[in-house]
DNA sequence: ATATTTTTGTTATTTATTTCACAATCACTA
DNA sequence: TAGTGATTGTGAAATAAATAACAAAAATAT
């Protein structure tokens, strides 16, 4: 069932589409066409046939995508139907905003602990989520743990990282604005606010000027 | 000087060069070369080259990169020599961490103001910035601003966006894990910590799958 | 029951991006 | 200042992704 083939962009689409037809079912829509589910989502309707297209035939022809069932396929290939295990470490200004953040609501992940590195919050409870201090990470046992959020200040990503890594997590999404360097068997996604908001001015800026140049 | 033909794939790339080498420039490193930098930035040296090649002879040959020149130049195509004013929309968890983070350190980029719906918010300051009612937004006049942060619920999203465009904002990025439908005058960048997560999760156990069945 | 419409799944095509390969050029050494 | 080594800039090739086009199939209408 491993489907090594789908391409990385077609993956990466896979959770909008998943979050998506939560939406239509919640809301009592038992079918919809690519076409009509490409205007919700913004994506080409040949794209997400193309993409529904690498795991089989999901669909049926004239009538469209059945979202029950394409949620639920969707669910099981993302893994959304066991609950995954994460965990937090750098319990600052938002650290304390994803702690506070429910992502288990339509979504099968929990935060089940956090860490830092300042005593002062060693052992004290932030939204249900209990901080541990940064010296017992290392030689915890982690291997149930799916992945580590890091949200602590750039300069020490990295060493959080490892200790993560060391205690059995392979998975990290970091939010400091710097490169892991980590061995192949960690996996790192990078949330890049500032790149964000750059490239977001770029594009602007440029948009613009091609505007007025016409 | 407007460059039209940079792939966007390049354009997304040069904000992490530009602060990958405010941090060379800051410890003293005068000259780089693409392949140094390249394991910097964990990107291929002959992708580096040929991002800087659109926008002309960066480097010089046999030596490399000045670092210094390179930033300079980064900073005028990102407009980050000219402060860019943005506002942001919903002071919750997730707003007030970003309140509290100095954007402006080495990011020419300020929030100058803030919104929300919340009357007991109107008038009151955080971090600095002060919280104004949603009423006034539409009619206020925001034509200097570049870019609303939005980070209302999912639900309000799409009109707190329409509002912040009404008062002369055309960029945004969005925090809600909802599309915005805009006119073509708006830009949208979309940060989305959900599917960052779940794409997070379904690589991690593709991976594994990947590996065991080697 | 038949005709018409809808809509998928897929092959072919186009576009975008990355990587390769190497001549041209400059830096540095002796 | 000649010779060697380093490193860029860039066409060509390879890979990846998006879009177009359409036959096949099923739904719906008549
Ligand atoms: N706050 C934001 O909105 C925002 C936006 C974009 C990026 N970021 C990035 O996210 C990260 C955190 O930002 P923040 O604003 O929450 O910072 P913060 O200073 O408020 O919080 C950092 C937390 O990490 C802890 N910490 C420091 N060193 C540690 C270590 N070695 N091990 C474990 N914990 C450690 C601190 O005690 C603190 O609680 C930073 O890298 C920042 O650049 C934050
Ligand atoms: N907190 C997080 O870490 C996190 C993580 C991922 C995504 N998000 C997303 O970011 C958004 C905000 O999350 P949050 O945790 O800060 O929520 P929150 O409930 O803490 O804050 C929302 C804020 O928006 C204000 N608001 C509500 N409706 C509004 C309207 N129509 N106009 C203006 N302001 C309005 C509320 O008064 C509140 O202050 C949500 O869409 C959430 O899904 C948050």
């Amino acid at each position: 069932m491993a489907n090594q083939n789908v391409p990385q962009a077609t993956a990466e689409r896979l959770p909008l589409y998943y979050r998506t037809l939560q939406g239509l079912v919640a809301v009592g829509k038992t079918r919809i066409s690519s076409s009509e589910f490409g205007d919700l989502v913004q994506i080409d309707s040949t794209t997400i046939r193309k993409d529904f297209s690498y795991f089989g035939a999901l669909g049926r022809k004239g009538y469209g995508y059945d979202t029950q069932h394409l949620m639920d396929f969707l669910r099981k290939t993302l893994y959304q139907d066991e609950l995954s295990k994460v965990v937090l470490i750098g319990v600052g200004h938002l650290g304390t905003a994803l702690l506070n953040h429910n992502f288990q609501k339509n979504n099968n992940t929990k935060i089940v602990k956090a860490y830092d590195i300042d005593p002062s919050l060693t052992g004290t409870v932030v939204s249900g989520t209990k901080i541990y201090a940064m010296d017992t990470l290392a030689t915890d046992d982690n291997s149930d743990i799916t992945a580590a959020i890091l949200t602590v200040p750039a300069a020490h990503a990295q060493e959080a990282a490892e200790m993560a890594l060391a205690s059995g997590i392979h998975g990290f999404l970091n939010f400091s604005p710097t490169t892991l360097s980590l061995p192949a068997n960690a996996y790192v996604r990078h949330v890049d606010m500032t790149v964000e908001l750059q490239a977001l001015i770029y594009f602007l800026n440029h948009s613009m000027e091609e505007r007025n140049s016409k």
